[in-house]
DNA sequence: CAACGATGGCTAATGACATTAGCCTCCCAG
DNA sequence: CTGGGAGGCTAATGTCATTAGCCATCGTTG
């Protein structure tokens, strides 16, 4: 493997060439790999062929790169929001971004779960994918009239929905072996029917 | 305070006095105050008063003693979404029961997590559990005449949207001042409302 | 082209935990 | 009153995160 080759030349003095993003692309793939919990800096030191305390050098510690993963994970999800919202509308674009959400969900496990962290303000980048991910919702809801305080609380509904989904799903809560597809469906369903009478569910 | 008077005490012989229900009761309460990533072992044992290795006549380990604590909290969900639902159907009864459910999840947000942990088939009050936690549900949808599938389905719709909401609320994902309650509320209205032309929202 | 200083590796030390092994006392059953 | 199981304990081990401090490399600069 080309690790150990890379190891004993640096044995020999030769530098691993690691940068922030390497390490962060690195966490976020074992992340997806052996699942979030089983994310450590052990581990990830040990797939770039490097000393654990040498990645200090790259992040702060292990909350700080769990914060960039998240980041990182923010972003993917919100550029497959935007894309799967392009060029439809209503129940059409309801649909393409939900399903869109649960198929990120299940290629990223790991990282999944971390795209709920609150971003740092401090973290520009960040924080604008957080805006571009609520973005995608907020654009859905336009199709539908929703502005102001109806599209915050539809806002929340929909991503309170996918996001109690795929966690549900992932943690086995789903015991019974009725269709899972199915079952997504008909929750996607349930709420665009409720947005087109928002925010009076009643009429 | 009583539990340094025991401590030593029990430098002389005495015995602490623990049972595995006592154990997961303090880990519960634990787990309330500090939050769950904090509830360790080692935290257990000093609010108990006893050294670390001790638990272990109780309990098998942390993974262990977090799943009793799941089998704990289960049961109160299930007992609170119950009564809930006693004397009550249709819309009202679905929002009094959301209402239970997010107001345990406040008051719990410690053990509330643990509650969507899948029981050990071997842990029969676990099992039981689950099937009284799902069971106030289902009685929900019999109100719309829901059975089978299709119950199935509008279990795992209001499941997900019930955690997912509880979820990103303690998560503090909700960035906006935008009022939770009514946000909640609608998303629950918005459900009903499905549940009327259950399983085709189209109609 | 050589010296320098920042950079990016490293080893060593520390401290929190979980877990296991093995000891010793208490307390109850006989 | 006595023997043994139950329920405490200390000690040892291993994993991990974190910090301190060392040293080689490499780009820059005189």
């Amino acid at each position: 493997m080309a690790d150990a080759a890379a190891t004993r030349a640096r044995a020999r003095g030769a530098r691993a060439g690691l940068t922030p993003s390497l390490v962060v692309a690195e966490a976020a793939r074992l992340a997806d790999e052996v699942g979030l919990d089983r994310l450590t800096l052990a581990a990830v030191a040990q797939r770039l062929g490097v000393a654990l305390p040498s990645l200090y050098k790259h992040v702060r510690g292990l909350d700080a790169l769990l914060q960039k993963v998240s980041a990182l994970a923010t972003a993917e999800l919100a550029t497959v929001l935007a894309e799967a919202a392009a060029g439809r509308s209503r129940a059409d674009a309801v649909h393409a971004v939900a399903d869109a959400y649960r198929a990120y969900a299940h290629q990223h496990p790991g990282r999944y779960p971390l795209t709920q962290r609150v971003a740092d303000p401090a973290d520009l980048e960040h924080v604008a994918a957080s805006g571009r991910a609520v973005g995608a919702i907020l654009a859905l809801l336009r199709g539908y009239g929703l502005s102001g305080d109806d599209a915050v609380d539809a806002t929340r509904a929909l991503r309170a929905a996918l996001h109690g989904f795929v966690m549900l799903e992932h943690a086995g809560g789903f015991g019974m072996p009725t269709d899972v597809n199915r079952s997504f469906g008909q929750l996607v369903a349930a709420l665009e029917l409720a947005l087109r009478t928002w925010p009076s569910p009643e009429g």
